[in-house]
DNA sequence: ATGGCCGAGATCCTCGGA
């Protein structure tokens, strides 16, 4: 089973390179955040056309998140967490594989930039919410499966350049502390996992050529929880809708399950 | 050392993103 998380930064906007992306990488099921639309408007017919259901919790111009699946998922939820913006951000559902259920949490973390605001206070309250309500599950389901654009740098060659992002709050400690915290409940950093010393970026601002330049975060994850830690097959970052026409700024990653 | 790019909404600029 193939997994792939891409932030799409809107799906209208997108659609071309998303269905390129569907007919060349075959996934099962595509998490995608950021897509930027309220549910009546989500393209719904042309994944259709693909063989893909879509699930969608949308929003007006920003945020929103949805499965596309090729595969039966089931128990579609969108209260994962209460959030006091009442953002778009989490949707998850069951999927059965090989008969173990497993849940799958497809999230879109808030940015938090500019540090010094409720923007970032906002960030941390979010993902003192998340880590809470992850806690909680896992004594009832101990096979999850959370990805997603984290907005989370984990460590320094995770970054073209740390420096610059010591006090933004992708890197800053505090944040990056959280993300630890996540992954002490019992959950690994699947690209980090097989790939202990590697730099590689899914993220590349649009700006001031910095694709051209590799200058690039890793900011999209997938953990994993320990239980199921030994079906992982491998994790791709996949670089090429990056470099396409009209591209997003994130790339998708790849997860494979056996 | 600085500035630079996109998408959406109701424009002809603002907000949000990372």
């Amino acid at each position: 089973m193939k997994i792939t998380s891409w932030n799409v930064n809107s799906v209208r906007a997108r659609i071309l390179n998303i269905k390129d992306y569907i007919k060349l990488s075959n996934p099962d099921i595509l998490m995608i955040q950021e897509i930027k639309t309220e549910d009546k408007s989500f393209p719904y017919t042309d994944f259709e056309r693909l063989g893909y259901n879509s699930y969608v919790y949308g929003q007006k111009s920003y945020n929103g998140v949805a499965f596309i699946s090729k595969k039966e998922i089931n128990q579609i939820e969108t209260d994962f967490i209460k959030d006091p913006k009442k953002q778009s951000r989490v949707i998850t559902a069951n999927v059965i594989n090989k008969s173990v259920k497993i849940k799958l949490i497809n999230i879109y973390v808030p940015n938090g930039n500019p540090v010094n605001t409720e923007k970032y206070t906002y960030k941390l309250n979010w993902l003192n919410s998340f880590i809470k309500k992850i806690k909680k599950l896992l004594l009832t389901n101990k096979n999850v499966i959370i990805g997603g654009d984290f907005n989370v740098i984990p460590e320094k060659n995770d970054v073209y350049d740390y420096k610059k992002y010591e006090n933004d709050a992708l890197f800053k400690l505090e944040i990056r502390k959280k993300y630890q915290e996540l992954m002490n409940l019992g959950f690994h950093d699947i690209y980090r996992y097989f790939n202990k010393d590697k730099t590689e970026y899914t993220f590349w601002d649009y700006m001031a050529g910095s694709w051209q330049k590799n200058n690039g975060l890793r900011i999209d994850h997938f953990l994993v929880s320990n239980n199921l830690l030994n079906n992982i097959k491998r994790i791709n970052i996949n670089k090429k809708p990056r470099g396409k026409v009209k591209p997003s700024d994130h790339t998708p990653v790849e997860l494979e399950i056996n």
